[in-house]
RNA sequence: GGGCGAGUAGCUCAGGGGGAGAGCAUCCGGCUUACAUCCGGAAGGUCAGAGGUUCGAAUCCUCUCUCGCCCA
């Protein structure tokens, strides 16, 4: 066998990737196995992989992976979304570049260029998660504008209008100038701006004038009234009277409205109707006329009068002017204020009024707060369900059209009076548009296409083929397990469980995992404003993808953000190597080992027993920490057991039997080291499903296809885990004295053992070990000690003397005497404290009293020993 | 304004009622036939602060401070 000595993944990662793309990961609904589900959040089409996907994919496929080797049918349905805005802004930019624009190309040529795009492009994401490793059933890949997928959303909006649960309508929703098309609210993030509160006075028709204060000056030329709260005396005599709108003269009644806030401003609210959630409140309220003053592109419209034409934040400085020069300005004030922006384009967004399509929320959120609260649902961390709670409680009706053209288009149709049909497709409306009017009528179709996130609401179902009733949905819904960051926590994951809800009645995952947020090594986000985005798939180029998965496992614990640093995937990568060179130990130095080898009839050595002893208690930690998915401390485990146990001691110690001249001992060592390596890459493939498919493949074995071990309890072995223990302990105490007295590390040194049994046993069946270790000549010899100057140590409770090449600085020995017998002294007198208190002895468990006890106790004859070697 | 999270070694963090831990960095010593992406050794902490509960608090409770985030 012939293996490099450093890990290289890039000559392993493609092979692999390459053998798992033959064979897939096709799932079985009738395999008869216990189905164990997840659906992808599914990444836009315009997107590359980036860290949070990395993260968030890698878990997923932990996962997965860990549920198919452990004997269920682990389905993972993969896909893509089709982000419309996302898309259609890069097509744009696009056709920008070529000095067109999508008007003058048509709805239809438009669409075929961004279908073009998608198939071009669409796909890459899907390829870099494959590179990542992710083990998802490729043949169920979807696209939330398939056509099976779009039957699913054309037949969820055709039933929730039939139910009442979508309408139509003209309300105040949020317009991105820039986008041109309505926001849901969710779609508009608020940001502290500086701006101005303009002070301006409005005559009144009686003589005199009010100011009015606002950070919108251009939307007085919506205004059709002036409102002040009832509750303010300052301003109670003027409800009823008329105001005069600077500029266009138009005259405001001035009403008394609760919402107005005397605190604020001057306490007079101008009244905008169109151009404010509580200007339109207001309005409907006491039939105030509504005057829309924007074009669609942020541009004063015809009612602007003078200003028509001009961008919203131009028309603003033109109108302040004009204020100013004809006296109605009164004063202007820094003010600091929160503005809403596009999520998309960031550009400020606009309080509007217009017709657009509403789901009412309302009664689908009940259900879904129900779930929750019946525990049909559970989010980890726990915490995440006050926040789902909140936002469900508070929810406000989601505006679902948009003003594009790459989405699921509406599936209604306007006859000639305006009336709506809605229908599944053009077909079926006119059916219905016959009956309704006795005669073929033309129809038109609403322009407007559906938010992307109306789709992916139905995913975890519309990839399993709803609404046909397959086998995918009766075998694998619900699904078992949502991972998502909370960043998409109401936009997708709140609306997932009221549409699973609604259409199947069930919850469509049982459980949610909210991942932490990436961040880079100072604590900031990445962004491309910032600069300081990590591409992952450079890291995976240079790392390789199981490096980059083990880091992604390692920060994953964390709260609400993980750090992500080059120098823990370095680590990662040592680690990989380190796993490496461990195989290739085992495996050359088994290689004449028979493939049916097994334990059975062997005499086991001490440190046989110990590491299969260990291994088992590390199967049922990796194992329990994966099924609570606390995947940090599974990644932890192993690496502490391959790299401090194993490694460390195991192999060194094997080295005795494998390079000695005893056949069967030789034996022994090979066939423990190989099982142990055997259930060590299957413990680790969820993690890093390369190098362990790799290792495995030189065993022989298809581990990503092999079974997830089991802890086997007659392992178990606390004998030679004391008795290792305490080899160890001698060992490090020989080391140590050794470094601090600055012998050379290569010298065989004399080591007289004047211990007890434990001491017999390990100068006996461990001493070529401790040989080799130590670097010592060891005897065990009661009364004994070497011949020269010999210095002594205790380890635990085995007292020995090192025998000294000649005169060395005694004043080391005895400071180190010296500190072990103050730690000591500590200790115990901080045990002995806690003892000498009744309250303790009476309170505290039986148990704990003991175990003190045994410690202190422990802690006296090491104190008594160390005084003696002080005394001589 | 309401809520959430974080604060533990120089750095990044794990731990979450009963002996303060890891990795990196630092210092000392080593190319010992799996690995220098390595091996051996050492040093380093008032677990943010105050109070409380408890026989016992880094851990649970209350408040304060600092940083970050979400919602309004």
């Amino acid at each position: 066998m012939d293996l490099p000595s450093r890990y290289n993944p890039n000559e392993v990662e493609p092979k692999i990737l390459a053998r798992w793309e033959e064979k897939g990961w096709v799932c079985n609904p009738k395999s008869g196995k216990k189905p164990f589900s997840i659906v992808i959040p599914p990444p836009n089409i315009t997107g590359r992989l980036h860290m949070g996907h990395a993260l968030n994919n890698t878990l997923q496929d932990v996962v997965i992976r860990f549920k198919r080797m452990d004997g269920y049918e682990a389905c993972w349905f993969p896909g893509t979304d089709h982000a419309g805005i996302a898309t259609q802004a890069v097509v744009e930019m696009e056709l920008l570049k070529e000095g067109k624009t999508r008007k003058e190309l048509g709805r239809e040529a438009f669409l075929a260029r961004v279908w073009q795009w998608k198939e071009r492009y669409g796909n890459e994401i899907l390829t870099q998660l494959k590179a990542l490793g992710c083990s998802c059933d490729w043949s169920r890949t979807r696209f939330t504008l398939d056509p099976g997928l779009s039957r699913a959303v054309r037949t969820a909006f055709v039933r929730l209008y039939q139910e009442g649960l979508i309408y139509r309508g003209e309300y105040m929703i949020n317009w991105c100038p820039r986008c041109e098309t309505a926001l849901s609210d969710l779609e508009v993030e608020h940001e502290e701006v500086q701006g101005n509160l303009y002070f301006v006075r409005y005559p009144l028709e009686e003589g005199g004038y009010v100011t009015v204060a606002t950070t919108r000056p251009e939307t007085m030329l919506g205004d059709t009234a002036l409102a002040v709260n009832p509750a303010d005396e300052r301003y109670r005599h003027l409800i009823g009277k008329i105001a005069i709108l600077p500029v266009l003269g138009r005259r405001l009644p001035i009403v008394a409205a609760e919402e107005v806030d005397p605190e604020f401003g001057t306490g007079v609210l101008k009244v905008t109707p169109a151009h404010d959630p509580v200007d339109f409140q207001i309005g409907q309220r006491l039939g105030l006329p509504a005057v829309n003053v924007l074009n669609g592109d942020g541009t004063v419209n015809e009612n602007g009068g003078p200003f028509a034409g001009l961008d919203r934040f131009k028309a603003r400085e033109a109108l302040v002017e004009r204020l100013k020069t004809e006296g109605f300005l009164e004063k202007i004030v820094p003010y600091k204020h929160a503005v809403g922006h596009c999520q998309r384009c960031r550009t400020m967004v606009e309080p509007r009024l217009s017709t657009q399509w509403f789901v009412r929320t309302k009664p689908l959120a009940e259900p879904a707060i129900q779930a929750v609260k019946d525990g049909k649902i559970r989010f980890i961390p726990e915490r995440w369900t006050k926040v789902y709670f909140d936002w469900l409680e508070n929810i406000r009706d989601w505006c679902i059209s948009r003003q594009l053209w790459w989405g699921h288009r509406i599936p209604a149709w306007y006859g000639p009076d305006g009336e709506i049909i809605v229908a599944m497709d053009e077909k079926e409306a006119k059916r219905i548009a016959r009956e309704r009017y006795g005669k073929d009528v033309e129809l038109q179709q609403d322009e407007d296409v559906l938010d992307t996130w109306f789709s992916s609401a139905l995913w975890p179902f519309s990839v399993m083929g709803w609404p046909d009733s397959t086998e995918d949905l009766r075998t694998f819904y619900p699904t078992d397990l949502l991972i998502t960051g909370f960043d998409i926590l109401f936009f997708w994951v709140a609306r997932m469980v009221m549409m699973g809800l609604h259409f199947l009645g069930e919850v469509p995952f049982r459980e949610v995992l909210i991942t932490p947020l990436i961040v880079d090594e100072r604590g900031q986000k990445m962004s491309k404003t910032r600069g300081n985005v990590i591409d992952p798939m450079e890291l995976i180029e240079s790392h390789g993808a199981d490096a980059l998965r083990f880091t992604m496992v390692h920060i994953s614990g964390k709260g609400r953000s993980a750090r992500f640093s080059r120098s823990l995937l370095d680590e990662s990568r040592d680690f990989l190597n380190k796993i490496w060179n461990m195989a290739r130990f085992v495996l050359t130095n088994t290689a004449d080992l028979p493939a049916d080898a097994n334990l059975s009839g062997r005499k086991l050595a001490w440190e046989d027993r110990w590491i299969l002893s260990r291994l088992q208690a590390v199967i049922s930690e990796v194992r329990d920490y994966l099924e609570r998915y606390a995947f940090h401390l599974a990644a932890e485990s192993l690496y502490h057991f391959i790299w401090d146990e194993l490694c460390d001691w195991y192999l060194e110690l094997s080295k005795v039997r494998l390079y000695g001249d005893e056949p069967e001992a030789r034996r022994t060592a090979q066939v423990v080291l190989r099982k142990v390596l055997v259930d060590v890459v299957h413990l680790l493939h969820p993690f890093m499903p390369f190098i362990t498919e790799e290792i495995g493949n030189h065993l022989g074995l298809e581990v990503s296809r092999g079974a997830y071990p089991k802890p086997e309890e007659n392992l178990r072995d606390p004998e030679a885990e004391e008795v290792l223990s305490a080899f160890c302990e001698l060992v490090r105490e020989i080391r140590a004295m050794r470094a601090e007295l600055g012998l050379d590390p290569a010298q065989e040194l004399e080591l007289v053992v004047t211990g007890g049994e434990k001491a017999q046993t390990i100068l006996g069946e461990l001493g070529a070990g401790l040989s080799r270790l130590a670097r010592v000549r060891p005897r065990w010899d009661p009364e004994g000690r070497p011949e020269g100057p010999a210095a002594r140590g205790l380890a635990g409770d085995i007292p020995f003397f090192l025998g000294l090449p000649g005169e060395v600085d005694w004043s080391a020995l005895r400071n180190r005497l010296q500190r072990n017998l103050s730690k000591v002294e500590e200790e115990l007198s901080a045990l002995e404290a806690r003892l000498n208190n009744p309250a303790f002895r009476e309170k505290a468990s039986e148990e704990v009293v003991g175990k003190t006890e045994a410690q202190a106790q422990e802690l006296r004859a090491r104190r008594a020993r160390l005084l003696r070697f002080w005394e001589e």
